[in-house]
Formats: structure tokens, C-alpha cells, sequence
DNA sequence: GATGAATGAGACTTCATTCAT
DNA sequence: TATGAATGAAGTCTCATTCAT
């Protein structure tokens, strides 16, 4: 195999395993199975090695996105394709769960990496984002009372977020599959049009603004108890 | 104040930016205001250092999260304090936000962190899942159709996790109060209890283990797309 | 003896007889009797131990020659000063010899010695440039027909310069002090007035500007041999 | 032009600025226009390249040398024409003046090329010597007064050596065939045959072995200054 | 003959850790 | 307890040299 290739992949791997400073070129180079100097004939540095893997690794995702993006499905439907795929990308043991590692935890570390980590960032908005705003627009979807789109994209990629993180640490106790599933299940859910009565629910759920006059005494003593 | 709790302050503001290979003792004595040699009377090793600055931090964490589960309150009432909870946690610029880095990303990497880290899942699980389990034994609260409680849980802690670890980054572009309070909202919406038709949504929602027979070819063209 | 110390004199010793790209960190050490890390606790990086190196013996230099400079003797005296301390400086084994190699050679080579190379050449110059310019002024020496100071003043610098390196490189076949006196007795002579016809020779000395109109045909022959 | 003679020019203009340790074969093939490997065709190792680009020059010098030494003019008219053949040398911009540097400094350091040295320096010397010797026999020369053959000859070419270092360096203050005119006819002066008195400043002048017996406190002074 | 990726020894530098003061 | 120079292993990187193409 390209020895190029070897090495991008190791150091997504060990960036992954241990973070920037912990990747040892020597030990990087045995698993590509080179040898240390060789490191220096594809790329000018340690950081540009890692710079490199993980641009690669970008490129290969923002690719996968812009294909979701680019479908013409109802909004409901486009976002389980989002579940879809990342559900495809995790379970394999390929490189997929090391990328979402990486681009979630190390990569703000690193120093000249905003760009990556903005397109990255921009463009899983997006493959949110667009379904949410269309299926409002064509009333396919209807927004909760008090959220704004934004609200609704930050709360999907949040939880996918904190899911895939949680299952790369194995700290997630259901299968990846099926909490996905449940969180995109849940989320439509509470975006369902519904012809009747809206929700009517308005005077039991908190204000999204955190002031709660009703329940003035409890809120203070719980405040109070979490300062410390 | 005291040599020892500015190092391991320092210790886990600094394990938080740069991760455990990322941490310099040299300068962390510095900016501890110490020389390097003294970390030696306080620490038997950079391990032991770092490793007692996560447990003394760990420790405070259990305890607020101990004081938390001590409530007597309904279900709905406690799930809102852990928001809370959270909110003034992270609202502050103390340790509490590096301590989530650490605890999220950093501790799974360290060798011999195991119980540390089981003990502050566990006690944090058990934060969400109390309030859930008795809450759906009192009525108060009911199930989605095929979930467990388990589910629910997961449900909740991941879009917990995430929302921390983005606000963490500065990738959230909602504010975290805002996130929490949406989020804990939806979850509670879906286990509203409706004396009426139940959720009569079953024939809309994807069964949660993915087999999804009516629309075998657009799954199997997706499966496809999404592989690579 | 302080590690320093020993550092900076080996460095210069192993400048002097290799260079800088020759020194090697390592080796360098071990002549000094520490251990290679070591030198980093005393310098921030081998430039910088090369530097301080040069530095710290340019200043002994230097104040040396400040000292010479502050005599009130005569013009001549003055400049036999001048032999006399080269000689004593060349003949211990010491620094000297070493410092001479290394501001002669290798200074110009490094980047950033610019400020000590031009003080040592400025002191060293201002050393022979006041006793000549002085001795003129005052009648005690006489320049030669068509020559200026500087022109004296570069005769007598480069003869000590070649001198030295020669010597330096066992390459001068007398000994070291009897060449140096010599050649100032040699340049004194040619500065000694005589009272009566001037110099008188002029016809038969070569014009400085190197254009000899009456043995254009010898002329034009050497340099055809000497162009290749 | 032949890949070979790029490489040779090459090394040697790179061994003139950097010395032996700071030549790098990757940027010396670059530079000649060819690949690394390529060096390994025309030369058998680093060394080999050096050693045959010294050589190569070192012969074209000597066989300048030669031709001058071959001359049949008198002494002075000889030694004018080794000035000639230098300023001619310096003048062009080509392997000159970085062969002067090579031969007069980094020669020395380089393991096996004494052979060379000393056939460059044997040459060098009999160039000067051969003149004064032979001007001394015939008459048309006159040694001062306690100087040997060896010790003008000395004189000579130290002035020279120096000169062209110090031009090398640009640390002449002065254009370098003025220097070495000024140079070479203060030599002549002092050896001018004077019909009458001989010269008579004997009591003026310094014995050039170093003991003066008339200013022995002014010299103990001035020892004792000069030695630290 | 020419190429340039590969090699591995050795370069400079930083690290956690020790210890005499 | 505190200090900071010393240590030596390990880190990143460069080098002269080789070799399959």
C-alpha cells in the first residue's frame, strides 16, 4: 500500500488514541510501517503530517455531506438520511469513528486548523439545517412554540454530537443504531404539525429564557446549591 | 493559597487546553507560581498529580450531583434541576467547564482513571435515571412507544454531553441555557403523558432497530451512497 | 569550575577548530564535563552558547584593547603596545588563539554576530587608527607619498591578521613574535620622517592606482598570464 | 555545461560560505541542477566531492603559479607581478576569491587534504622567495638589517594572506589593489639597496627578537598591562 | 547515466525526575 | 519545605548514502 496513504491513516488513528502531543513519530512510523526519516519525504513536519490526515479525512466527509445535501427528499426524510449515514459511517471500524473524535475534541487544539474545523462545522449545519428550514416553509414541519430554526439545528447536532462521542468512548448503554433513531424519532416528533389544538401546553413548559417567577423559592435554593 | 490546590488547579485548566502529553510541568509549576521541584513534595509523579486533580474535582462534582439525587421532588422537577444545575455550573468561568472537557475527552485516555471515570458516569446516569424511572412508576411520566428507560436516558445525557463539549468549543450557536432548557423540554414533551389517543404517531415513526421494510429501495440506494 | 564557564570555553575551542555546523552539541558536552541536556539549563539553544561564547571572550578582548587605548605615549610606543599585547596574547595556550580563528573566520558566517564582529574590527582599528593619525599630527611619523591614513592603517591590520591566522595554522614559518615585530618595525620605517629630500623614490614606486603607463607592454603581458 | 564541473563549482563556492560541516548534498545538487543520487555517479561520497573540487582548483592555481614562477625578470618586477596575478584573481567575481577562503581556512580542518595544503603553501612561498632570494644575490636587493630571506618572505605573504582575507570578509577599508600596491612597495622600500649609510636607525629600532634593554620598565609595564 | 523515495544514524531540544543545598 | 541545576531518555528533524526503477 502507498506509504502516504499508511501514514494517514496511523496518524488520524494515534490523533484519535492520544491527541497531538501524544503521537510519537516513532512509534507512528513503525505502525505505517516505515521508518522514522521516511515520515519527512510526503510531509515537512509532525504538524503537517497531522494537518494533512486530517484535511484528508475532512475532504472524504464534506464529500459524503455535499451528496445529502444535494437530495431533493422531504424534510423528514432527508433527515433520516443524516441518521442513515452516520449510523453506516460508525459502524464500520474504519476510520469514520477516529474522524468524529478528532474533529470534535482535538481538533480546536491545534493551531492553524480553524479553517478545517469551520468548514467541517458549516457544512453538518447545513445537512441540518436546510431540511428543518424547508419542511417549515413548506409546511411539512412546524416549529415548537418559542424555538427558532437554529434552536431546532443545535438541538439535532447536539445530540448526535454527545452520541457519537459518548459511543466512540464506549460510555453510550444502547446501541448507536438504535439511540440515533430515537433522537431523530424524538425530535420529529415535536416538530409534527398537528391540526388540532397546536400543544396548548404552553403554561406547563418553562420559559426558554431561564426566568421562572412562579417557582421563585425553589429556583433561588437550587441556584444557591449549585454555586457549590 | 495553598501550593497544592494551585497545582492542581493549574493541573486541570492545563489538562483541559492541551491534554495530558500537552502538559509541560515545568510550566505548569510556573504558573502555579512554585518551582518545579516542588511539585515533588505534593506529588509523587506527573501521573499522580494530574490524577489527584481530577479526583479532587471528581469528588466535588459527586457530592453536588449526591445533593441532587437527595431531592424529594417530582420527576419533571428534578430533570429541570439538573438543567439547572448545569447552567449555573457552566455559567461560571471556574473549573467546572474544564472539568467537562477532562471528564468528557481526556479521562478515557489516561491509564488507571477507570474508577474515577465509572463513578462519575454512574452517579450522573443515575442523576437522570431516578427521576425518570420513578416518575414513570407514579404516573407522572410515560414512556414513548418502544423506548425503555434506558433509552431516555441516554436520550438526555448525550444531548447533555454534546451541548457541553460544543459550548465547550464555542461551536454552539444558540446560548447554552437556552440549548439545555430546549432540550430538556422536548424530552419532557415526549414523555408527557396523554390521556387521549396515546401518540397514535406509530405508523409515522421508524422503528428504532432500523429495519424499515416500506421503503426498502430508497434505504438500500442510501445504504449505498452513505458507505462512501 | 562552573559548567558555564567550561561550556563557553569549549565552545570557542571546538568553533575554532570546526566551526559551527561542525560543533556538535554532544561531544561539546562531554569536553566539558556535563551532560548534554545540561547545556540547557545555561544557554537557550546552541546558538545561544555559541553566541554567549564569542561574546563573553570579545569582551575580555575588547577591554584589553580599551586599556591600550587609554595610553598617553607616543605614536610609536603606542603601536609597539600593540605588538607586545598580540605576542603575549598568542603565546599562552589559552583563549586567544582560539578567539582570533573565530573572529577572523567563522563570525561572519553566523547570523546575527554583526554588532561584534563590527566592535571588535571598530576597537581593533581605532587601536592603530589614533597612534597614526596622533603621530602625524604631532610630526612623530610622516606618511608615505600618496598613501592616507586608512591606507596605513589597513597595511599594518592586515599584516597582524595574516599573521595570526597563519600562525593559527602553523602555516608561518618563523616564529610569531619575531614576524609581528618585523612588520612594524617595516611599517614604522616607512613612517620615520627624514629631514632631508623626502623620500625621493618616487619615480621609481608604482603609482597605488595600479595604471603604469611606461611598461604598458610588460603590463598588458602579465595580465594576459594572470587572467587564467 | 557538464554536470560534473556544476557540482565541483558548486562545492567549492559552498565549502567557501558555510565550511565542510554546513554543506548539505541536497541543496548542492539543487544548486548545480541535478538530483542527489546523481552526486553518487561523479563522486564516491561527500568527501570525495570536496577533496576533488579543492583539487581541481588547487591545480589551476598552481598552475598560474607556475607560469609565474617561470619568469626571467627581475626580482622586483616579479614579486610586482604576484600583486598583479592576485588583484586579477579578485577582481573576476568567479571560484577566486571563494578558492582564497578555502584554501586559507577550511582547508586546514578537512581530514587528508594536507597534501594539498602544503603543495599550495610550498608553491605560494617559493613564488615570493625565489625573487628575493635571487634579488639579494644579484644586488638588486638588500635584506634589513637582522631579517633573513624567510623572514620577507614571511612578510610578504602574511600581509598578502591577511589582505585577502580580510577583502574576503569585506573588512578592508580600503580597495584591495590598493592595499596590496601599498603593501608590496612598503616591502620594496625596506629592501631598497641605500649606497650610503646603510640605513643608521639601528638605535631606533626594535631587535626583533624581543629583548630591549633600553625601555625595560616601559616593556615590563606594558607586559604586565597586556596580560590581562 | 539519472532519479528520488527510503534508510537509519545522529543532530538539536525537551521532558519528567532527582538531589545537594 | 523549597530550590533549581543536573540527568538521560525520548522527542522531532536532517543527513549522507543506497537502490529499484
Amino acid at each position: 500500500m502507498e506509504s502516504r496513504e499508511q501514514l494517514l491513516a496511523v496518524a488520524l488513528h494515534m490523533l484519535a488514541e492520544r491527541g497531538y502531543a501524544g503521537v510519537g513519530l516513532r512509534e507512528l512510523a513503525a505502525e505505517a510501517g516505515v521508518t522514522t526519516g521516511s515520515i519527512y519525504h510526503h510531509f515537512s513536519s509532525k504538524e503537517d503530517l497531522v494537518r494533512s490526515a486530517v484535511d484528508h479525512y475532512a475532504d472524504r466527509v464534506v464529500e459524503q455531506q455535499q451528496d445529502l445535501l444535494a437530495s431533493d427528499a422531504g424534510a423528514a426524510e432527508r433527515l433520516w438520511s443524516v441518521v442513515e449515514w452516520l449510523v453506516a459511517g460508525e459502524a464500520d471500524a474504519g476510520w469514520r469513528r477516529d474522524f468524529s473524535l478528532v474533529a470534535n475534541v482535538e481538533l480546536r487544539k491545534l493551531p492553524g486548523f480553524d479553517s478545517t474545523y469551520r468548514r467541517l462545522r458549516a457544512t453538518f449545519f447545513k445537512l441540518v439545517r436546510e431540511p428543518v428550514r424547508r419542511g417549515i416553509a413548506s409546511g411539512e414541519l412546524r416549529l415548537p412554540e418559542g424555538a427558532t430554526v437554529e434552536d431546532v439545528v443545535s438541538l439535532v447536532i447536539a445530540g448526535i454530537v454527545g452520541s457519537l462521542e459518548m459511543h466512540a468512548q464506549r460510555a453510550l448503554r444502547v446501541p448507536l443504531d438504535r439511540q440515533l433513531r430515537l433522537h431523530m424519532a424524538t425530535i420529529l416528533q415535536s416538530l409534527r404539525p398537528v391540526p388540532g389544538a397546536a400543544t396548548g401546553a404552553t403554561e406547563e413548559r418553562r420559559s426558554l429564557a431561564g426566568e421562572r417567577t412562579t417557582r421563585a423559592a425553589h429556583g433561588a435554593a437550587r441556584s444557591r446549591a449549585a454555586r457549590e
